[in-house]
RNA sequence: GCCGAAGUGGUGGAAUUGGUAGACACGCUAGACUUAGGAUCUAGUACCGCGAGGUGUGGAGGUUCAAGUCCUCUCUUCGGUACCA
């Protein structure tokens, strides 16, 4: 007998000891078998998991065990993302090292996850701040830098004050800091950038590649990179023999562009504008929109305003002189910083053109209207038409004058047809210090040296005193910065101070778990070889964009620098949905978790100063909002097994959860509910003969008790369920329900109740009398007595498969009651249940008979018996008649094994 | 503005190719067993109605014998993106 209760404490740290003494995680590569790559991402140190970690995890974890349970050779790591800003914030809040509480937060965070019991090969555990590793990445810069893959350039980038550091694009959000929320403002640097633009076209082909990822992910990498298909058109400049290039994706508007527009960035609107009487006015606007924080004011975007730079260019189809204009609106980042302005047919041409009294000359006119008037428009018609005021292609339609009017072009010079790209190369110049140093070298005669291979990695030093401001210390780190050139010798030279972008660790850290000790090289060709690429990545859809884009394009580095094979580092993904909760701000205390409210009625109050709390939006959790729940809690309550089952169940992985642990009591229950079962099965199962009943495998129609046949079936379906709802899609959820409606009818069956014995056998003898077909199985032993073992070899079935099938999701329990049913362990080496075709469907239906479509009666029946027969037993329910009534019955539908529509 | 996803009981969520709406849980109600119960078990629980019955998947139309599911329009919420020429 066993305890009457689960206890997980103590299960589940004999289990998670069992585990690490026996090395049951550990995997090697290994031919002979089929690989599984499951990934999770990899976290950020920051201190302490949340339940956005433990969703992920467990997700994994359950798909990891599972796939080792159907036979693949399944590699499973974790590691640590763990470079980046905020260890120099806490450094500094709390007169620490980022190494120190980097590491620190690892240890942390690592007994946290064994706590959880995942089934992680620790042996491959990787951190990114350590020299093994970014090593390699330094080693990689250098064979881009020597390729031309990667440059230095002075640009502007963005600047956040706060953090003292520039931002790439896609950490700017809504023209604010993506972490601290500070403004972002235009700053001129030298930057190193890998020239990510080089693959945009061949990002976006493989987008349609990529079967395994949710659209949504695709179609947000589509938007991202941009393609737009247009012409690049050159306008002569009045007086000047430079020209002035422009992209436009609307070549058919040409003979409608009444003027140009610069952005203020343009290396041509300060040349244009000299000794213009306009050249003050010109200058001081292009002061003006660079000191605009490019945001500043937030969300409303900028009226449009623009000044004249005194220049005129030329119209190379109408001839037309127009002026030539600086505008906020005009972007140097994109196409060619030059816009060809057609006010009657782009909006935001036409809203500038207004302000500024500019002409509006109709080009396109719609085909089931008036015609257009330039001058009486109130905006811009942006839709298809016939060109008019065009030269010889009037008349013609506006999507063939695209291609004839660029054909034109291209004859005489001024033109051609084109492709532009939203996608920018990657900055990843941090002037940062918890980073991997940029391995460069600055010499007053060589210029840029790379560091040679033999002296990688260039070690970040970790005895630097971090700035109060937080700026990096390495520029003002004598030691690390002075050095000589390796080239000409010269000691006048000095490192590169930067460090780079912590998005380039995660651009390949899944590869390095190949072979995370290989210190010959990056990684060990083999060993990628056989684990590459990663079979399931599983992670935040916040990650949509930038780690999914950058590691995609790293790939392809390394495809094109010989080292693998493929291109996708990632067949499928899953995107889990984020753990949400709502905020509670206190008017005194600002934000205050959850904890700190006390909860009366509808009225919410705050522990700590008695004053009202308002409920807020439900978001993400996130420490700064203090809307977070932390898991330890659950943990020291509940376990890790009751944790994990409480997460998957409360909804399905893609689905947003918002966080109410309501139900975790529930699957305490149904833990408990299962440990009592196994407990009195396995009595069931021994007492009698003394001997142990096999588990029943047998076909279905060899068992002849009904109580074992409806079991029998259930189990079977149950199998078929749970497999396909894990397979499929990922749905635990449902699969979790399925067992529990397996476990509730073992109980019905009243196996469980104090005299099983008794009942079953008076049950079985019941069953005797009526059925004679218990006869062909008896084979000379006592009929009773083989009926009731047929049902223990049931019950045994299924208690079996029941902690077989929930096992990826409750370990620790499944280990424990595997273990107590009389197996060896571990669990984790047993085979996937599978079930019996010629098991799942009993010998008899149910048909639901619906009268005009609604439904008035149900009945059982033979699941052979023939349309007919069916029609005519609904027909004759006495229900149906009723509603039949007098009314005549014009149509009878019959849906196999299904229902019954008579329409009247 | 554009792109995408989602709206189902008091709650989380289920529902093959259109075919019993609300599986499974939480919560709640009643009962049983207990010295006790925050343990366990049994029964009930979409809404209206005593009942027969009627109404129900954000809203309005439509297709169909039959619509949560398909079509059209619309509202709301949440994500992504945004002067992209």
């Amino acid at each position: 007998m066993m305890d009457d209760r689960y206890s997980p404490d103590q299960v589940e740290s004999k289990w998670q000891q069992y585990w690490q003494e026996n090395h049951i995680f550990k995997v090697s590569e290994d031919m002979s078998r089929e690989k599984y790559y499951l990934l999770e991402m990899f976290p950020y140190p920051s201190g302490k998991i949340h339940m956005g970690h433990v969703r992920n995890y467990t997700i994994g974890d359950v798909v990891a065990r599972y796939k080792r349970m159907n036979g693949y050779n399944v590699l499973h790591p974790m590691g640590w993302d763990a470079f980046g800003m905020p260890a120099e914030n806490a450094a500094i809040d709390n007169k620490t090292h980022p190494a120190a509480w980097t590491y620190e937060n690892i240890a942390t965070m690592r007994r946290q996850l064994k706590k959880m019991g995942f089934s992680y090969d620790w042996d491959r555990e990787i951190a990114t701040c350590r020299p093994e590793y970014y090593r390699w990445e330094q080693w990689l810069f250098v064979k881009m830098l020597e390729k031309d893959m990667v440059y230095r350039k002075e640009s502007y980038v963005n600047w956040c004050e706060h953090c003292q550091t520039v931002l790439a694009n896609e950490q700017v959000e809504a023209d604010l800091c993506w972490r601290c929320g500070d403004p972002v403002l235009q700053k001129k640097l030298f930057q190193w950038f890998f020239r990510i633009t080089d693959h945009a076209e061949d990002l976006l082909l493989y987008c349609d590649k990529l079967p395994g990822w949710p659209d949504k992910v695709t179609v947000m990498q589509k938007n991202w990179i941009g393609k737009s298909i247009g012409s690049e058109i050159s306008f002569d400049v009045e007086g000047r023999e430079e020209k002035i290039t422009v992209f436009t994706t609307r070549p058919d508007t040409l003979f409608g562009s009444t003027f140009m527009c610069l952005a203020p960035e343009h290396p041509m609107v300060e040349s244009l504008s000299k000794g213009t009487e306009q050249e003050a006015e010109v200058a001081a606007f292009v002061e003006k929109i660079s000191r605009q924080e490019r945001s500043s004011s937030g969300i409303e975007k900028y009226e449009k305003e623009g000044v004249f730079t005194g220049a005129f260019c030329i119209n190379p189809a109408s001839g037309r002189r127009m002026p030539v204009y600086t505008a906020n609106f005009a972007l140097m980042e994109y196409g060619t910083g030059a816009v060809m302005s057609v006010p009657a047919h782009d909006q935001r041409d036409f809203d500038f053109a207004r302000k500024y009294g500019l002409d509006v000359v109709v080009v396109i006119q719609p085909r089931e209207s008036l015609p257009l008037d330039g001058a009486a428009m109130t905006e811009a018609y942006t839709g298809p038409g016939n060109l008019v005021n065009s030269g010889r292609y009037d008349g013609m339609d506006n999507k063939s004058a695209m291609d004839e009017i660029t054909m034109w072009l291209e004859g005489t010079g001024a033109g051609k047809k084109t492709v532009s790209f939203r996608l920018r190369d990657w900055g990843i110049s941090r002037q940062r210090y918890w980073g991997s140093p940029i391995p460069v070298i600055h010499c007053p005669s060589c210029g840029v040296v790379p560091v040679p291979e033999n002296e990688l990695p260039v070690k970040l030093p970790e005895d630097a005193d971090l700035l109060e401001n937080g700026g990096s210390p390495l520029p003002s780190l004598d030691y690390f910065k002075k050095t000589t050139c390796p080239a000409c010798g010269c000691t006048d030279a000095h490192r590169d101070t930067d460090t780079m972008d912590t998005f380039v660790e995660s651009s390949w850290y899944f590869i390095r778990y190949c072979s995370p000790h290989c210190n010959t090289a990056m990684f060990d060709k083999d060993a990628v070889n056989y684990w590459m690429p990663v079979d399931q990545y599983i992670g935040g859809v916040e990650h949509a964009i930038l780690h999914l884009l950058y590691s995609r394009y790293f790939m392809r580095v390394l495809n094109t620098l010989g080292l693998i094979d493929f291109k996708e580092p990632f067949t499928n993904l899953l995107t889990q949905g984020m753990v949400c909760k709502e905020t509670m701000t206190c008017s005194e205390h600002g934000y205050i978790f959850p904890e700190d409210a006390k909860i009366e009625d509808d009225k919410v109050t705050c522990k700590k100063c008695g004053s009202d709390v308002t409920v807020g939006r439900v978001i993400k959790m996130s420490k700064s909002k203090k809307n977070v729940i932390d898991p330890n809690d659950l943990l020291a309550r509940y376990g890790a097994d009751i944790t994990r089952l409480f997460c998957l169940f409360a909804a399905p992985p893609e689905r947003d959860l918002e966080w109410n642990d309501d139900g975790v009591e529930g699957c305490y229950r149904f833990i408990n509910r299962v440990w009592r079962l196994a407990d009195s099965c396995m009595e069931l199962v021994k007492s009698g003969s003394g001997k142990e009943i096999a588990p029943y495998t047998g076909t279905l129609s060899d068992l002849c008790d009904e109580n074992a046949k409806k079991l029998y079936i259930k189990a079977h379906q149950t199998i078929k369920k749970v497999t396909e709802d894990i397979e499929n899609s990922f749905h635990f959820n449902t699969a979790i329900s399925a067992v529990m409606e397996l476990v509730n009818a073992m109980y019905a069956s009243g196996l469980t109740s104090e005299n099983a014995t008794e009942s079953l056998s008076s049950a079985s003898t019941l069953n005797d009398s009526k059925d004679g077909k218990n006869s062909k199985n008896a084979s000379g032993t006592d009929l009773k007595a083989a009926d009731m073992d047929e049902i223990k070899a049931v019950a045994h079935f299924c208690i079996k498969n029941i902690v077989l099938l929930l096992s990826p999701i409750v370990p620790h329990f499944a280990e424990e009651l595997w273990e107590k049913m009389g197996n060896t362990p571990s669990i984790v080496n047993q085979k996937w249940p599978s079930y019996r075709e010629d098991a799942l469907v009993s010998d008899e239906m149910l048909i639901v008979v619906q009268v005009n479509g609604k439904l008035r009666s149900k009945f059982s029946i033979d699941v052979n018996s023939n349309e007919d027969t069916i029609r005519e037993k609904a027909l004759a329910d006495e229900t149906v008649q009723k509603h039949i009534g007098d009314k005549s019955v014009r149509k009878v539908i019959v849906v196999k094994n299904k229902l019954v529509n008579i329409v009247v």
